[in-house]
DNA sequence: ACTACTATGCCACTGAGTGGCACTTCTTGA
DNA sequence: TCAAGAAGTGCCACTCAGTGGCATAGTAGT
């Protein structure tokens, strides 16, 4: 396990605690490296417990699977969409808080996250079980942020339709925006070529990820009356 | 395993097939059967591999997983589903062919499937692991009906991501529908209340199920102006 | 009947995930 | 400062889905 400079944020928590999310992250370190390196597949869980010296036993209380802990920065996102539809006032157009909640999320964790997100989105395409994987955990966020926005707006079981629809058509436009940032390098989106925006994070950096989701939003309402001649 | 009066379909194919698909369906019929009484986690693969006397290399030939074999009504719904949107003529609105498409295939599956389908969906209601699998196959056929759709229309990669969106609304208002009709047995929903309608199957058929999907389907352009105060 | 072919059975095997218990390490409160 | 007590960890045996390989039995075509 590699010592690193704890954040003040870290030195907060009890002893107790940073040693676990040191273990932890260790964990999903050396799981993306791994898997990147042999395949994940190819890769037993016993390989990566022996290399963060971590009992099998002590990874399962980290990770609920395998899956899991390849996924990690995913994760991370969904717990930091979670949180911050949580934190934020609710009002205006729910679909467009949506987006912007989304979008904040993503920029509000930080350039490591960036890299290992690209590297655990090029695994997860290249990966059926984890792709079904990314993909269930997708729709179970929904049941979170619906969870979430009912306690907000007080709605009552009649109006869950509409709301849970709306979570789910949020997701889906993550789901497309994911697979094009990932799949689909030179292409420009509705909104123009990329050179003239000055400052972002490089090809496949976040600030691309986040052009591509509100491109998915964006084009929503045209979806829904897409006609055949 | 059980012998029936063989349909005039049945009948047509060569014998060694007529066996296979009746020990598929035996293996699902007593899946159903014995997940039901013992539930899903409780019964073992090799339980139900010795209650229709077949190897489990056999249940493997037949199902991908354990879970398959529980959800056999609902792969039967999806197969029904993209073989009917390949079948059928494509203009007008997309939206609304998806959605007849839809309730066309649960119209064409009968009344056998009807009671099958109504007992699947309250396992899978009752057992995490279920609602998963079920979940993530009514992803999976979302990108099926997307390939057969893309044909159809000859839709550049530009296009895809409307066509794209679509189903996946489309999947959506199967979810919400799929969930509310066997939570929600006392809701009468937008088009009024139900004893007005003359012939329908009985509670939880699959008359009802249309209901909900066409309810569903009409809540989808109101769902995404849905705005707070 | 003889030969493809293909479905099935059998059996050993992998590997994820779990339960239980002993052991170590941190926290806390007197 | 030191003794509980709590929380985290390691070890080990176990369950059970799912797979690979090969022998066998039943089916289709000649």
């Amino acid at each position: 396990m590699t010592m690193s400079t704890p954040t003040p944020a870290e030195r907060a928590l009890p002893l107790r605690e940073r040693k676990k999310l040191r273990t932890r992250k260790a964990l999903a370190d050396a799981a993306l490296r791994l898997f990147l390196d042999r395949g994940f597949q190819e890769t037993t869980l016993d390989e990566l417990v022996d290399a963060v010296e971590v009992s099998k036993r002590t990874f399962f209380r980290m990770y609920e699977s395998k899956e899991d802990v390849a996924m990690a920065a995913e994760l991370e996102l969904w717990d930091a969409y979670v949180a911050e539809v949580a934190a934020r006032e609710l009002h205006g157009p729910v679909l467009d808080f949506l987006r912007e909640t989304l979008v904040a999320a993503i920029t509000g964790l930080g350039e490591d996250w960036d890299r290992r997100f690209l590297a655990t989105r090029g695994l997860i395409a290249r990966t059926p079980v984890l792709w079904d994987r990314s993909l269930l955990r997708s729709i179970t966020v929904q049941a979170r942020l619906v969870n979430e926005l009912e306690t907000k707006l007080g709605v009552d079981s009649r109006d869950d339709v509409r709301l849970r629809l709306l979570g789910e058509v949020s997701l889906a436009a993550w789901r497309c925006a994911a697979k094009n940032w990932i799949s689909g390098r030179g292409y420009d989106g509705p909104q123009g070529p990329r050179e003239k925006l000055g400052h972002w994070k490089g090809p496949g950096g976040s600030t691309q990820l986040i052009r591509r989701v509100e491109d998915a939003f964006h084009a929503i309402p045209d979806s829904l009356t897409l006609t055949a001649p």
